[in-house]
RNA sequence: GGGCCGUUAGCUCAGUUGGCAGAGCACCUGACUUUUAAUCAGGGUGUCGCAGGUUCGAAUCCUGUACGGCCUACCA
C-alpha cells in the first residue's frame, strides 16, 4: 500500500471511530428497505408522482454537497437513485453525521420521492442509517476500471464500476434459468453427479488429479458428465440433464478456461436427429427469451439463430475446404502423409481422429459463422457414439458451430455393450504417443449390459452460449472469476 | 510452448533528445438549498511491476524476470 491509499484508509478508520463514539454501529446486522430503487421510481410514476414514505438501501456512488443541502447517488441491485439531504429537514445533528458518509459506504435511507427541477426522481431523506463503512476508494467514477487484470482479479470492483459487466452476469443467470425451464418443460429431470471420480471418462481431455486422504486414493475431477448420466438413463430416467462444472487440465485462451460449465442432456428413444432439433429449438428460444429476438450481433456480424440450422456432412465439408477426403485415407499414416503433402505441419503424436479434427479446426471452423451442424464423424473420433445406420466407418454424431465456435456436440449414443467394450479396447490399441484416450469405465459397461434404451445425447458449452448471446469475444468476460496465475502482491 | 505489446498516484492516463515525477477524478480545508462528470478557492501525493547493467545523471537506453493482453499451437 502506498501513502495516498493509506491516508484514505486512515481517514476512514478515523471516521469509524467517530461513528462508534456517537454510539452508532457502523456495521449493523440487517436493514429492510421497503423498495428497490427501480421499483420506487416505477411506483412514483404509476401513482401520479404523489409522495409516499419508503426506505431504500444501497452503496453510495456519488456525492454532491452544497452547504445546507447535499445530493447522494446510491446504487442497489436494481439500479441507481438520487437522494436529497436537507439540513432544515434533518436537523443539525443528523446533517452533520452526513459528513461521515463516504463514497463506497452502504447506507439505508427513509423519505419521500419528489422530482427535482432538473426532472430527476429523487428521495428526500427524513432519516438515514450507516449500513457498512467502506475503507477503500472506489475506481474512478467516469472511466471506471480499465485494467483488464484488475477487472478479473477483483471482479467485485468491475461489477461496482461497470454496468456492462453487471449486465453480462445478470444475462448469464437468465440464460441458465431459461435453459432449465426449456428442458424442464420437456420432461427432463435435472440431476447432480459426482465431480470427484476414480476415472475421468466421457471425453478426451487431460484431467486434474487430486487425492482423498481418508480413502488414500487418487481422484480425478470430471472432464465430462456423460457416463453417470447414461447410467441414469439405464436406471430409468428417460430424460435427464445436468448443468455442471467440468475441469480440463489444458490451455487457457479466449475460448478456454480450465473449469467451464457444461450442459449435457440425454433423451431415451431419441437419436442425433432429435438432438439437432432439440438444440436449435433450445438455443433459439433462449435467445428470444433473453434478447427478444433470434438475431444476435457477435463481433460485428449479425447471426440469426432461428431454426432450421444449416446441416452439412463433415466429410464433404472438409473436402470442400482443403480437398482432402478423409475416407480416402483410412489409417493414420496415410492421412498424415496426405496432410504433409498439403503443407501442414503434422504432430506425430496425433491419431487419425485428431488429424481430422485438425483439418476441421484449421480449415472449416472459423468459417462456420451462421449456425451449422456438421454431421457424421469418423468412428474413431467418437468412441461413445453409435455407428451410422448405412456406413459403419462413421458415427451418428454432430457438432454445432456458431460464429466459428463449437457450441454443441451430440450423438446417437452407443448402447451395444459388446461393441462399446471393443471400442474402448480399440482406443487403447490405436493410441498414438501420449494422446488422451477414452477410459473404459467398468461400471458404465456393466450398466450398458443391463441395457440402455436407444438414446440421444447432447452437450452444450454454457459459457460459450453466454458469449454468443451477450456478444462477447472472450470467455473471461462471461466467467466471473476466470483462471489467472496466482500473484503474490496486492 | 513461440511471437508481439503493456505495467507510472487509490482509479483513468500524460511524461518530448537521458536532466527536479505530471494532469483529471478521488481525498482534505473553506464557500454554496435543486445538484447530477455540480461549481468556485486552496491543499497534500509515488517501491515509475521487480532485479541488475550503462551513465555525472534512467520512468526514459540495455539485459533478465514477474504478471497481464492479443496472436499462435493443443483442448470445448
Amino acid at each position: 500500500m502506498t501513502s495516498r491509499l493509506e491516508r484514505v484508509t486512515e481517514q476512514r478508520l478515523n471516521s469509524l471511530k467517530r461513528i462508534r463514539s456517537k454510539g452508532v454501529n457502523p456495521y449493523p446486522h440487517s436493514y429492510y428497505p421497503s423498495h428497490t430503487s427501480a421499483d420506487a421510481i416505477a411506483l412514483f410514476g404509476r401513482q401520479g408522482e404523489s409522495p409516499q414514505s419508503m426506505s431504500l438501501a444501497g452503496r453510495v456512488v456519488a456525492r454532491r454537497r452544497m452547504g445546507r443541502m447535499a445530493f447522494l447517488d446510491i446504487r442497489d441491485g436494481s439500479g441507481k437513485i438520487q437522494l436529497c439531504f436537507r439540513r432544515d429537514l434533518l436537523g443539525d445533528e443528523d446533517y452533520e453525521f452526513l459528513q461521515e458518509i463516504d463514497i463506497g459506504d452502504v447506507i439505508g435511507v427513509e423519505g419521500k420521492l419528489f422530482r427535482t427541477r432538473a426532472g430527476e426522481i429523487t428521495l428526500e431523506a427524513s432519516d438515514f442509517t450507516m449500513l457498512c463503512k467502506s475503507l477503500r476508494p472506489l475506481p474512478e467514477k467516469w472511466h471506471g476500471l480499465a485494467d483488464v487484470e484488475k477487472r478479473y482479479r477483483h471482479r467485485y470492483l468491475d461489477l461496482i464500476a461497470s454496468e456492462e459487466a453487471r449486465s453480462i452476469f445478470r444475462v448469464r443467470s437468465r440464460i441458465t434459468a431459461a435453459v432449465r425451464s426449456f428442458l424442464n418443460a420437456r420432461g427432463f429431470v435435472e440431476v447432480e453427479t459426482p465431480v470427484l471420480q476414480s476415472q475421468a471418462g466421457g471425453a478426451l481431455a487431460r484431467p486434474f488429479v487430486t487425492h482423498h486422504n481418508a480413502l488414500d486414493e487418487d481422484l480425478y475431477l470430471r472432464i465430462a458428465l456423460e457416463l453417470p448420466l447414461k447410467k441414469l438413463v439405464v436406471g430409468g430416467f428417460d430424460r435427464v440433464y445436468e448443468i455442471g462444472r467440468v475441469f480440463r487440465n489444458e490451455g487457457i485462451s479466449v475460448r478456454h478456461n480450465p473449469e467451464f460449465t457444461l450442459l449435457e442432456c440425454y433423451q431415451a428413444y431419441a437419436d442425433y436427429n432429435d438432438m439437432m432439433n432439440l438444440v436449435e429449438e433450445m438455443v433459439s428460444s433462449v435467445a428470444r427469451e433473453i434478447t427478444g429476438s433470434t438475431r444476435i450481433v457477435c463481433g460485428g456480424k449479425e447471426i440469426d439463430l432461428a431454426p432450421p440450422w444449416q446441416r452439412r456432412y463433415l466429410r464433404q465439408t472438409i473436402k470442400s475446404y482443403c480437398d482432402i477426403d478423409f475416407e480416402d485415407y483410412p489409417d493414420t499414416a496415410s492421412l498424415r502423409s496426405r496432410m504433409g503433402e498439403a503443407g501442414m505441419e503434422v504432430d506425430a503424436a496425433k491419431g487419425r481422429g485428431r488429424l481430422i479434427d485438425e483439418l476441421l479446426a484449421s480449415f472449416v471452423e472459423p468459417d462456420l459463422i451462421r449456425p451449422t451442424f456438421l454431421l457424421d464423424y469418423p468412428v474413431e473420433m467418437s468412441p461413445l457414439a453409435k455407428r451410422k445406420r448405412d456406413n459403419e466407418r462413421l458415427a451418428e454424431r454432430f457438432e454445432a458451430f456458431v460464429n466459428g465456435i463449437e457450441v454443441a456436440n451430440a450423438f446417437t449414443e452407443l448402447n451395444d455393450p459388446v461393441e462399446q467394450r471393443e471400442r474402448f479396447q480399440q482406443q487403447l490399441g490405436e493410441r498414438v504417443g501420449d494422446e488422451d484416450v477414452e477410459i473404459a469405465d467398468e461400471d458404465f459397461l456393466q450398466a450398458l449390459e443391463y441395457g440402455m434404451p436407444p438414446t440421444g445425447g447432447l452437450g452444450v458449452g454454457i459459457d460459450r452460449l453466454v458469449m454468443l448471446l451477450t456478444g462477447q469475444q472472450s470467455l473471461r468476460e462471461v466467467i466471473l472469476f476466470p483462471q489467472l496465475k496466482a500473484k503474490s502482491d496486492d
